[in-house]
DNA sequence: ATTGTAAGGTTGTCTGATAACCTTATATGG
DNA sequence: CCATATAAGGTTATCAGACAACCTTACAAT
């Protein structure tokens, strides 16, 4: 027996869009370039104008093309085109591994520019979530937000706003696998020491002391790695 | 006399999308909670369904909604969304630093993993950016590139894909505002000495030793730091 | 030479209808 | 009673055609 997909054809409109997008990508149109008109399009593809709109409203959301009502539409310069990251890619664990990589020295900065940044409403914040932290006896689901929440509050605290989003970004998706793939159980038994690692770090923020933060936050993240069983290279012998 | 500029109303359903959008982001509709109906929508706004419908579009392929055909539309979880990095927040000088902070940490752990994992090819490309840095006697768009060049080499060189990713959306932000921001004249005086942090940085990873490329590239952005005027807090003492 | 006007083309929006699809309720047969 | 089939209603997806808003160009008027 064989079911095979059924090409439930899906969705009209993006696959014309990807089609398009592949012909831009891939340099078969070149930036300024104007697209043929609606009708045409629709005329060629044999299907209907709304199609073709959703089509290029689509390219148009991703930064590929501009279009100027009476005129037409154009392939954009590269270098306006936003940056766009998918999830589905850190199901393995090495994606997993690297997306930590990247999270360390991102957040080992984040917590020296907090130490030397913070507001009192900054440090009000990270309070909040410790307190929220230690307050539920349990690392479940709600630790785990818990977590990323303090993360975030030190992020926000640089007064950087690009650590807030990539922080965020970074931590959201590395809490989404922990939470999927580590059993609550294992967890609990450490959820302890993992406080004890972020009043460490609260208290070298709220002492302005930038040296201090950081080092609290490489050990809070070592600890983390190692208690996922994570190896991180160039961290054992690295000076700071 | 003033011109200002027209309010082009810009784009109906982008409007109506925006609208939603802040509805969703901003909490007042849940993840899982079901839209109103196309039909009740185009009512509501006083609009046409084809209006609504390119919004819904616009909303779906910004991850923010689903849409079930015969059922509906859906608000969809926070954490199936991908990520989204406008530029037009760097305008203004303040946020230019900021993207430079971001960069730095992230570059100089990219050296150092670069020299541990780097591959002969990934050497090779490094050293055709170099040769064409070099090569061009001119600091101009295309020295901006090349520069460009050099650094996304060196984040491949890590074998970590999400170094690559956000280097090379932050280092294209930072080159293409210096291209527009300096004058060429003020910056082909330099070029010389910024080749030769091109060249330390690439014998540091050629060697395999990580912790010379991190210097070597934390010199390289705290020279370019200089050159263009900044100040980065936190890197005069810190030890590494 | 500058300004006004008309024409044609293209995207934006509107309207209405049909198809594909899902859910729910009801009927049917065991 | 239970499982399946069928019907009904609602919703999105697609189609078709029209008009409106807008831009460009060419040409006429001053």
């Amino acid at each position: 027996m064989e079911f095979g997909h059924i090409r439930r054809s899906e969705h009209l409109p993006a696959r014309i869009a990807g089609q398009i997008a592949r012909d831009i990508t891939e340099g078969r149109m070149r930036p300024g370039e104007k697209l043929p008109t609606e009708h045409f399009l629709a005329k060629a593809l044999g299907v209907s104008r709304s199609v073709v709109r959703e089509a290029i409203a689509q390219l148009r959301n991703e930064g590929l093309v501009e279009t100027r009502q009476g005129v037409g539409a154009f392939v954009t310069e590269a270098h306006a085109r936003p940056i766009r990251i998918e999830q589905d890619d850190l199901a393995d664990r090495q994606s997993f591994r690297d997306l930590f990589q990247l999270r360390v020295p991102l957040e080992i900065e984040a917590a020296g520019l907090a130490a030397l940044h913070h507001t009192a409403d900054d440090l009000r914040r990270i309070d909040e979530a410790l307190a929220s932290m230690s307050g539920g006896e349990k690392w479940t689901a709600e630790g785990i937000v818990a977590d990323l929440v303090f993360h975030r509050a030190v992020a926000a605290a640089t007064g950087n706003e690009y650590f807030s989003v990539f922080i965020g970004f970074i931590a959201e998706r590395i809490s989404l696998a922990i939470d999927a793939a580590r059993a609550a159980a294992v967890l609990e038994e450490i959820v302890e020491v993992t406080i004890e690692e972020h009043v460490a770090l609260r208290d070298a923020i709220a002492s302005r002391d930038p040296k201090r933060a950081r080092k609290a936050m490489k050990m809070h993240l070592l600890g983390a790695a190692k208690r996922l069983d994570l190896t991180l290279e160039g961290y054992e012998v690295a000076s700071d």
